[in-house]
DNA sequence: ATAAGCGCTCACGCAGCGTGAGAGTCAATT
DNA sequence: AATTGACTCTCACGCTGCGTGAGCGCTTAT
């Protein structure tokens, strides 16, 4: 049994949005102490879900309750669908975050960069040179070449559009990276971003260690092609880049 | 010049929309009528879609007017707020969409599991026991236990706090997990779910590399305690894991 | 017994318009 | 000149879905 708060707090809503579907007798609770302290239960739970659930895809409260007390629809089918909408929001949202990070970057850098200027930089011919460029050196220091071979041989089998998602995601970091300079390389959002980065790279290309991170951040600084193409996010970025890497890998392995 | 009409439409908007706008000051007519008909002009076109963006990305009026109007307004600053707004939004978000996933299972599973349950098998010493086992283990498969020694450390470090947040974290995708089940090991969301688990080990413990997922995957289910705790989440759910993390390796190493 | 923390019930307020009502205006057509 | 129909205007109330007190009681722990 649970009380409003631990109700609200289980749903992600208030208090009052409680009250307020009792009120409307949209939700009444299972039982009432004398007091008036208000009790639910699974039951109640899971119609506050779906309530919640209508409520996302911007159904009015009077329609929902048409659609619940009616009781020939499929839960299951309803939940699944209210999940696919709740991500695509993540999803907007995200987007939303990075086009906000976009206009920070260019109030900051006072450069506007057309879409085609960030994109070019990340076509598919060039990330495969960078590889090169990187495999080899990879085999000279570390002696071991497995993650680029398994890269290579994942990005082979990328088809263009794959390609363009990926290259999105990339700049997307990148952008909000690059929006967060003026914060420093330890701060906690920018290595959060790091982290992000350092996932995008395992989930899309190889599983990337922290030898390896470590190892792609010198190179952000040391490769002319690979620094003058960050450097595009705005001067000084493939430096911070190097730091913030190295201050990831340090507190990681800390 | 545009009347009301016209303008509306050609912003993908209402007459009302405009009035109100107008009532409230932040976007009014170029000149009007004797008899109070509105015009407006292409600079009023390009200001309303200034206004129409910041509204889609959910600025209430009276902050896109301060934005618009006072050209020493920080912009820097509002988006700056605006874009922790977002993240927050998205926090919300990510609470939901691992609270119907909950639900879900509830559904299929047909047991009620109370919060409570959830919790429990992930307190902090129940972790630490889980990696001492674990440890011992990899040290005779493996013979190295770096990884180990890295983990301890740093989940000594760990305050309560922290392990509050990163347990919620692991019980958010083992339930989404769980409530997959029905999909297979091999279907895509399980597989990308299998992708955050292994990321948050290596966010919060240790660099988790291929080898060692899949020793953890063994773990899962040869080791009654771990076992015990995963059932919880389903029947056949360490088995389950055991085999999606299986598939994961192969693809990832493919 | 006192204070913190949770619960309750009013009841007003708010954004951002929608939606009339009632009335004037404008251009084209009869 | 009169009519028609599309367009405009100004009130002004209504709506959704709660937020935010105010003022109060309960309960639990110190």
């Amino acid at each position: 049994m649970y009380k409003v708060k631990e109700m609200a707090e289980l749903a992600g809503t208030s208090i009052r949005t409680l009250h307020h579907y009792d009120e409307i007798g949209l939700l009444t609770p299972k039982w009432t102490n004398e007091k008036g302290y208000r009790f639910y239960g699974e039951e109640e739970v899971k119609k506050l879900q779906q309530i919640l659930f209508f409520k996302e895809m911007d159904f009015p409260l009077a329609r929902i309750q048409q659609i619940i007390e009616n009781p020939n629809f499929n839960e299951e089918e309803a939940l699944s669908q209210h999940r696919t909408v709740l991500m695509k929001k993540k999803e907007r949202l995200e987007k939303l975050i990075s086009s906000v990070d976009q206009s920070l970057q260019s109030l900051q850098g006072g450069k506007v960069m057309t879409h085609e200027d960030r994109f070019k930089p990340f076509n598919k011919e060039e990330i495969e040179k960078h590889q090169q460029q990187y495999a080899e050196e990879v085999e000279e220091r570390w002696g071991h070449t497995d993650a680029y071979k398994e890269s290579k041989r994942r990005t082979d089998q990328y088809k263009d559009e794959d390609w363009k998602k990926i290259q999105e995601e990339s700049m997307a970091i990148d952008r909000s990276l690059s929006a967060r300079m003026k914060d420093g390389p330890g701060d906690s959002e920018v290595q959060r971003l790091i982290g992000e980065k350092r996932r995008h790279i395992t989930d899309h290309f190889y599983p990337c260690t922290l030898e390896i991170f470590r190892g792609l951040g010198s190179m952000y600084v040391q490769d002319p092609r690979f620094k003058k193409n960050l450097e595009q996010w705005g001067e000084g970025y493939a430096a911070f880049l190097h730091e913030a890497i190295d201050i990831y890998c340090d507190r990681v392995s800390s």
